[in-house]
DNA sequence: GTTGTTTTTGAGTGGTCGTTCAATTATTAT
DNA sequence: ATAATAATTGAACGACCACTCAAAAACAAC
């Protein structure tokens, strides 16, 4: 007997992702969630409870996205270094991508946020560390002892955290690759004298 | 004649630093600043002309503080480049340092604003790029050449922009002085490879 | 003490913020 | 058709936003 509800749940999150991504939490309006998912205020509490509540969910939704495009582009090479590396040289390429906002919405969020003060910001940290926590799983894979990994890991993690930032810089395609190139070559190196 | 301000203006800029620092643009409200300077709206208008140039002296005020500190460190050492690294290897001991705001003040700027979108964002690059440019002068200094000066300069720069963010996440200053030291070796390794 | 100049004050501006909720609309089941 | 149920609407809420300005206060010069 219901009604059932029109606006596509996993549609209107994705652009709730573009624009907190863009914009970060505190800069984005109710009014702008409602002209991007076309939805009016009643609509966006009964289904996400609040805009606080709608962040966690993009937030989320961006973090899973974020790691299964990095599993998927792992998965299945002889080796997993060499396709860590891919992966970090493809960095530079995600300029076209859709939104203009390079740098990472859990970086960004946990600089806007803080991960003492906040909830969100506390979540995003969460994210990064699972992040971090798959990159030394993918180094282990390949032989690297635990230890290790772990510490190559985090270094790849401040590779990154830096290298998408910087991005947010204005600067060429040329250079941008040329800096992805760069810290995939400092990952190699690293495994090559950590082992 | 007249009536002399009552307020220190260095000292009132120092105040607004930590608060933007801490907490970004948006997230300071006019309230907040009142607060911290000690200041009626009337005399904060008077004297700064609005919130959004106000943030704009804070934000040279720090980067006019980091810069001079950068080429402190470096004055008067026999290698450029050892005191650059070891400049690096200071960052994990800043932990301590007054506010709990450890990542770059004009990392967290151009996030938030971005450098198409705002005037302080476009302003937080550029200040981005002055320091750039003085760890470059400072690799040339040891006879590094122009060009290899300016691509290390750059790796340096996404080093240094992910370590802060990093730092910004909970975690110990053990870890800290590693990635620190870490990213200081990667330095000494470029400037070996690179020449 | 008086005058001249400037700073400081703080109540008040219109606007926007995130959020609520009674009314309306749309759909399904009978 | 009708009834039952749920999704959608949008006007309205109090709170806070950045900001203004006429009045009051504080100093310097005489």
């Amino acid at each position: 007997m219901p009604r059932p509800a029109k606006f596509d749940r996993e549609t209107a999150i994705g652009n709730a992702v573009q624009l907190f991504w863009q914009r970060g939490f505190s800069a984005t309006s109710m009014k702008d969630l409602e002209l991007a998912l076309n939805m009016r205020p009643g609509s966006i509490y009964a289904s996400f409870g609040s805009k606080e509540q709608l962040f966690g969910m993009a937030l989320e939704s961006y973090a899973e996205a974020s790691l299964a495009r990095l599993t998927e582009q792992v998965a299945n090479k002889p080796s997993a270094i060499q396709a860590l590396a891919g992966y970090l040289r493809g960095m530079a390429d995600e300029q076209a991508e859709i939104p203009p906002a390079q740098a990472c919405m859990l970086v960004k969020t946990l600089l806007e946020l803080g991960h003492h003060a906040s909830e969100l910001g506390a979540r995003a940290e969460a994210l990064l560390q699972r992040m971090e926590a798959t990159f030394a799983d993918i180094l282990q894979r390949d032989g690297i002892p635990r230890a290790s990994a772990q510490r190559i890991a985090s270094r790849l993690q401040v590779g990154i955290m830096g290298l998408r930032s910087y991005f947010q810089r204005d600067i060429g395609a040329a250079q941008k690759a040329d800096l992805a190139n760069a810290l995939a070559d400092d990952l190699l190196f690293w495994t090559q004298t950590y082992r």
